[in-house]
DNA sequence: CACCGAAATACAATCGATTGTATTCGTGAA
DNA sequence: TTCACGAATACAATCGATTGTATTTCGGTG
């Protein structure tokens, strides 16, 4: 029943040797035809099937890119990922595809289990908790190839592929402005991971731009779900001041806080203006439908993955060791939350 | 550079035997606390890292399942990971996450991988494609312990873990009824796929119950998309009677139904109600927010690892090897776009 | 001081496939 | 018929960790 053949099975039912079987089934030129067809012809017949954790062992190098994203659930990174698997096999890899759901320790203990299980490279993008490297320069010291998409850290020497946050920061806020708003509330992200502040740079060069003064109080800092939303709204509505205005550095948040304001009657796109982050398939469904951001997440992990294979292909000679940044842009999307 | 340390390279700066560093490693009584502290320490300075391939292929154990989905994005099979997650890593497996897109080759292909991997065991909810069962009963004969969730095949022995779809069909149809629908339209998926058949089997049963006569140009199949959406609603409209009722098999169809209602100026409720299935958390905020079915994503996961562990823990003898089918129930959320 | 038994460690085979080297085979040329 | 040479195949080491068995070590006892 449980099917253990190995090439040894082959080799002795055919009366010849496992290193034949082996080249047989793999192709190679030093065997005759003849005897390849009589490997095959018995392979299938005992059902064989070639044991990877043996050969990824002996040849040292597993055809396999490990994936980190914090949630699998969001649009962005699944779109990400469709990118990245699309790459890879079409270079005959394959993709573990893992979620940190934003913790710092399982972000580690998946960069463990990875590393153990010898993958050829690594693509990453960190969690909201994640501000402490010890993992990741493991990771370098080892010698595994990775790179960052979207969310990255500063690691030297580790390349990147992200968005233009600021600019999309800059063109949120601006659109706002431009549709009248004076007074324009931010929620932002944990300060540690560089989207965020650069999406909250590109809002206060924005106001700048305008001359409109920057409010500390407008900026609010969270992880940015659903919850997080409805709680800044509240917060922005207890201002001393008449908020018309709100960027929100992801969709979810802006979400949450549509649906406070709908509770309390306080009317989206009239009394204030929103703008989200990301383009969530949810975002062009809700009423109002959200303006926001979209990021081109397939185009990330197409670049990412063509990134991550080259160097897998040829080690960075530890001279040549600059890391290099891609930035692609995001485009702005108006729908009904912004016009005033 | 390379972290290539084994437990040779331990072996020998400490001059003592490997496997004896394997056992201190491992943490066997067979070694006395003081080596082991010798051990711990150097493995810390050379950076070890245990190779599981070489571990793995030793103890022909992998401590890992693998999980294919259609789609990684869908709320309900995202709801299903975490509940598989959850419940593997407290047991110490890993879990490798696939997703066929719908389709039968890649679904294919990832058996292939799994099995070459000798992952320990594999939970599985079959693509809209799969009319084939090849590369099951290859892995059935392979004796690789595996399990369905939500969409099965009918393969001897192979476990289910479902949820009631005719009931969950029947009830949505009934709410419908009851709300006043005299003709209720029905979006179903492909008949392949016992869930569609059963959710519209169920559908049939409540019409029957409240005596309103089947039509077969009523119920329409599709791959459920938006697009299949927008499709069947024009269909339906192109009706020489009215149809005041709409049950479609999933949400994303539904809500393809709804933007085209809208764009015809159709209203939903008043001119035809719609129920949908799965609880995508889109349905919650479009407007009108969607009736739909939810089905217990976390708890399905967490119930199918639970049966496949315990298959991987005792192999099921050739004998006693019914098949189980585990059913959980379904629950009908109403919302607006089924209030008359 | 020799000896016993348990504790600690060493030895060696093994998992399954790959690959460099050595050997055998077969055919044509001399 | 023999030799040479390329083609085909066999041999054997190896990847890194595990594990059953054998050996050594050591404290305690008579």
């Amino acid at each position: 029943m449980e099917n253990k053949t190995t090439i040894h099975d082959i080799a002795k039912a055919l009366k010849i040797d496992a290193s034949t079987v082996s080249r047989a089934l793999n192709n190679s030129p030093r065997v005759s035809q003849k005897t390849k067809d009589r490997i095959m012809a018995k392979a299938n017949e005992l059902g064989y099937q070639r044991n990877l954790l043996a050969s990824n062992l002996r040849k040292s190098v597993t055809n396999t890119i490990g994936v980190i994203v914090p949630r699998i659930s969001r649009h962005f990174f699944s779109s990400v990922i469709s990118g990245i698997e699309e790459t890879a096999y079409d270079a005959g890899y394959n993709v573990i595809i893992c979620q940190s759901l934003e913790q710092l320790d399982r972000e580690r203990n998946i960069v463990e289990t990875l590393l153990a299980n010898r993958v050829d490279g690594v693509l990453l993008s960190v969690s909201m908790e994640t501000d402490e490297y010890g993992h990741l320069l493991k990771m370098k010291n080892n010698g595994t190839p990775f790179l960052f998409f979207d969310r990255h850290c500063e690691i030297e020497g580790v390349n990147s592929v992200l968005i233009d946050d600021f600019q999309g920061g800059f063109d949120a806020t601006e659109h706002l402005i431009l549709n009248g708003c004076k007074n324009i509330g931010h929620f932002s992200g944990p300060q540690e991971l560089a989207i965020y502040r650069n999406r909250t740079a590109g809002y206060r060069k924005a106001l700048e731009k305008h001359k409109i003064p920057y409010r500390s109080e407008l900026v609010l800092r969270s992880s940015l779900m659903e919850n997080d939303g409805s709680e800044g709204a509240k917060t922005l509505l207890s201002l001393p001041y008449k908020v018309d205005g709100l960027f929100s550095a992801n969709d979810i948040a802006a979400i949450g806080a549509m649906k406070y304001f709908k509770n309390e009657g306080v009317k989206v796109p009239e009394n204030i203006a929103i703008v989200g982050f990301s383009n969530e398939p949810i975002s062009a469904v809700i009423d109002p439908s959200l303006t926001t951001i979209d990021q081109p997440g397939f185009q990330i992990g197409q670049i990412a993955t063509t990134l991550l294979l080259e160097e897998i292909g040829n080690p960075p000679s530890a001279k040549a060791n600059m890391a290099k940044t891609t930035i692609l842009k995001s485009s702005l999307i108006e729908r009904d939350s912004s016009k005033k």
